[in-house]
DNA sequence: TCAATAAATTGACCATGGTCACTTTCTTAA
DNA sequence: TTAAGAAAGTGACCATGGTCAATTTATTGA
């Protein structure tokens, strides 16, 4: 066993500075490997030495993201009302708006969620749940049920309000709408 | 303009035959499109002018599928709990269950539902939502809200559950049980 | 300092979905 | 019946993600 060449770290470096300049003149839709690679002055089969696939790629860019906006969550105190928990994520959800393809990454991470090897869009899509369960104890919402599972069923809505969002005839209601009509019913129930 | 030939529905009965023989010996996720071409004795480019993409041919495969499932709740009569509900809706949690490369097209597809070009999956749930909604009507849930608000959370909760079927750690809690946790949430809240 | 070994890198090559200019087959109107 | 035009079909070719045997570079123990 040895330990970890310092020349790995800076290949990965500078796997990942090529990729964010891409991605910020071009968007995550349109980046490409033989881009990647070229920007970054390595061979091919180094870019697959660094990450497992292109997906991959995209968790190290994607997640880190997903991460700062929870932590920003974080810094807030519990949500006083629906709008101020939908406040509070807007962030999250402009990113995953923001282009297609993110959603779409996301989504085949979520999934994955918790799995064994923790990749960054899954474990952020898990603290999210963590991170919304803490902050739900004290909020002013329905205590039938967990505050775990109260979490697990924003993030259900919030996923069925974007993959709605990407479609033509639904679009009409803003997601933003679709949401709080969402979290009421879900945190809010009047039955 | 000249009406469709017959030779055409022959060549795109040929493509589904031949899609589906190879879906029933390897599943979904071992179709390749040349063997599609290869086994109905025609050349790549006819498929693609018969399917926009590989995922197009995933629709006309998946799509029936799930309307056939759809049939089948909507003869029944309206639940009359949330475990009766649950049994109605196995089909097709089974059905997108069975393959990780079925969920992900239809989750893929999902957010396309309403879309102006209907395609047989966001057809299907979209269809869903309105069975649900009519059969929900008559059913002993919660009041509060619409029956199309309530369809749409169970919607958003079968994905839910679905996405975490497929990881390691959640697996412990069947697919079953987390729906009916769900649901009992959804449904029935006791705020 | 020098093998021996392990880690990192390389790039030719492959797999597979998708395109398109060209050919073949069909339909229609006179 | 036939010529013109439209629809259907063809297969060589491309784009892009991904593999792997061979090579280079670093580390380690003597």
């Amino acid at each position: 066993m040895v330990k970890t060449q310092k020349r790995t770290l800076k290949t990965r470096a500078k796997l990942l500075e090529a990729s964010e300049n891409i991605v910020r003149s071009g968007g995550y839709e349109n980046l490409r490997v033989e881009q990647v690679v070229a920007q970054a002055g390595v061979a091919k089969g180094t870019f697959f030495a660094h990450f497992k696939d292109k997906d991959s790629l995209m968790e190290a860019l994607i997640g880190p993201r997903l991460h700062e906006f929870l932590d920003e969550i974080e810094r807030r105190n519990a949500p006083a009302s629906v709008d101020d928990l939908l406040n509070a994520l807007r962030p999250i959800i402009q990113f995953a708006m923001s282009e297609r393809y993110v959603f779409d990454v996301i989504l085949r991470h979520s999934g994955a969620a918790a799995k064994a090897e923790i990749d960054p869009i899954a474990g952020a899509i898990n603290r999210m749940g963590e991170v919304l369960a803490v902050w739900l104890a004290n909020a002013p919402f329905r205590k039938d049920i967990s505050p775990a599972l109260l979490a697990d069923g924003i993030g259900a809505f919030l996923f069925q309000a974007l993959a709605l969002h990407f479609c033509a005839i639904h679009n009409a209601q803003s997601i933003d709408e679709r949401m709080r009509i969402y979290l009421n019913a879900w945190l809010l129930p009047s039955n």
